[in-house]
DNA sequence: ATGAAAGCGCTAACAG
DNA sequence: CTGTTAGCGCTTTCAT
């Protein structure tokens, strides 16, 4: 059997609420038999029970992270980060990689109720409104990372998107491209129209008219990415430049441009967005978007457990700034 | 409140025994209260709490997963293909990323225990023995994988890492290269050990000698992949190929090349391990040995919730065949 | 077929 | 300063 609070107590030859008080440093003990204590539970090797200490109302010390995919290396380094920060303070990330499945989304939702995580924090999309009001109505703390969610009041961190689309295009419209595309992942998603107001705002400075056929949706991998590029390629008046809302989506340009024999930057630039590890691997380095992931990850974190253990109303909104990293794969068009 | 078994019990004019039975469909309950029990569940959205329910001795439907680090591409492929299975079954996972840190090991394992959960699959070195003894005294379910563990008998789910070495040594052999250095993460883990076994192996059959200064060893990333590198191109007789144990390490090797205006493959060839999405992105793609990450992911699972539903003591060892995927950065050597 | 009751390991008053 | 005791929400005999 494994050893309780019960062999503890006999073992030191006090109540099993003495050992308990040690435990958490309540109520006062004096400081023999915490002592005695300490150097039992040590010598039994004995880890109090997280699950019993939960059904007695306290924390089940778990968090819930729902993202996309975790093979994406923008939500791998954002989940270490946010496991980072956890791990400091005592907290264990529960995985939920839900494809944007709403038939996933639901299943962990109801996973993560069940075991009574103190709290979730949500990268995804939550394509069915009503799992969202549940978390909401059972009061489970909440924190949307990395995404916007305006028709909640929440704890959220994200980086100000705007501004990032503002960056990546206005650095290709001052290349000199005026035939600039934009590939995203999701437009319906907050930060995907923010940064398309950006992009907009860029190519206004600019006196750029705004060509809705250049905004193209794909799903979230260089494949689908390579498609949607041939596809804009293909069109009557091909952009000169792509700007893709994440790093997958713009190594599936670069990708469509090879088999092109296009050059990049020469005959196409590419702007890919979120400065994973992938942007300095491929071939050429990729001008990027960087968002602050492990600020992001950290902050997050901090906001969710602060509302866990303050259980306080007033919410945070932390925008973080985005910056432009800039690598080989932008130039002057070179036929204008 | 959050509603109970007690609720669901009044509303539906029956005891708490009996709305647990229908719940875990046990014991003989007529179809009619049965019925009526679910829909007084569905309308006061009831969730069970697992916490309750583990404390009475059940599963807490958690696997841990010790890993070094999440951030590493492999490793989040492989985390990802893991918690894949496990949702389709039932199992959430808790992230443990290491950074084969033996305080974070220590930390994250005491943790788990704490929780309670089901069973750890580790794919991290766990460099502190008397943790690894903890568990097992404790009788805790284990999983190793990609990773050997020889001093213990335990379920685990790897590839033949002598064919993985043989596979990469060989290929560079049969192109015509004599010099070719190894460079590992971790020499001391029985997968490096073995790789290098097969990379003998495959010079000895071309005749050629063993030489230990091409073993090299090296932290887990591109930079000090790269550091590491320099070292090898600045020796006596630099290597004409070097065969890194994994993609991080290998795109080290090339950014190095790049850096002394080295092309490859024509100046130096290069293998990398594991072919995680890195291999197709780098410049030029990577020659990788590949690991079927999918496959041990969900074999893992399988072996790992085996052993936790019929706590049977026969262990599996389960071995997958590597597979080598040529692709740009290997050739015959310029100069020989 | 259903229910009463005894735990599971721990916390939190409340007494002493 | 320490112990008694009543739960927390659920499972599981054992009766009925």
């Amino acid at each position: 059997m494994k050893t309780t609070i019960y062999d503890i107590a006999k073992a030191a030859g006090v109540s099993i609420a003495t050992v308990s008080k040690v435990i958490n440093e309540t109520g006062r003990i004096s400081a023999d038999t915490r002592e005695r204590v300490h150097e039992i539970m040590k010598e039994l090797d004995y880890q109090p029970s997280v699950v019993a200490s939960a059904l007695t109302g306290k924390s089940t010390f778990s968090i819930g992270l729902l993202i996309p995919d975790l093979a994406n290396p923008f939500f791998a380094e954002l989940a270490r980060s946010v496991e980072d920060r956890g791990q400091e303070l005592g907290f264990n990330l529960v995985m939920c990689s839900t494809d944007n499945n709403p038939k996933k989304e639901a299943s962990y939702v109801t996973l993560l109720k069940q075991k009574r995580v103190d709290g979730i924090i949500i990268a995804t999309g939550l394509s069915d409104e009503t799992i969202l009001k549940g978390l909401i109505d059972q009061k489970i703390p909440l924190a949307f990372v990395a995404r916007d969610m305006p028709s909640v009041v929440s704890d959220s961190v994200l980086i100000d998107d705007f501004m990032g689309g503002y960056l990546g295009a206005s650095h290709l419209v001052s290349l000199g491209h005026r035939r600039i595309a934009i590939l995203s992942d999701d437009l319906a998603q907050r930060s995907g129209s923010e940064r398309i107001r950006g992009y907009r705002h860029a190519l206004e400075e600019a006196g750029i008219a705004f060509e809705p056929d250049y905004v193209a949706e794909s799903a979230s991998s260089p494949d689908a990415g390579k498609r949607r590029t041939f596809e804009l390629l293909d069109s009557e008046k091909p952009p000169t430049a792509i700007f893709a809302f994440n790093d997958l989506l713009a190594i599936g340009v670069v990708q469509a441009a090879k088999e092109r024999r296009l050059s990049i930057p020469w005959d196409l630039s590419v702007v890919g967005f979120d400065n994973t590890i992938l942007a300095g691997i491929v071939d050429p380095p990729l001008t990027s978007v960087s968002q602050p992931i492990p600020d992001i990850g950290r902050q997050v974190m901090d906001v969710l457990i602060g509302a866990i253990r303050d259980r306080k109303q007033a919410k945070e909104r932390i925008v973080l700034k985005p910056e432009l990293i800039v690598r080989e794969s932008t130039a002057f068009p070179r036929m204008v």
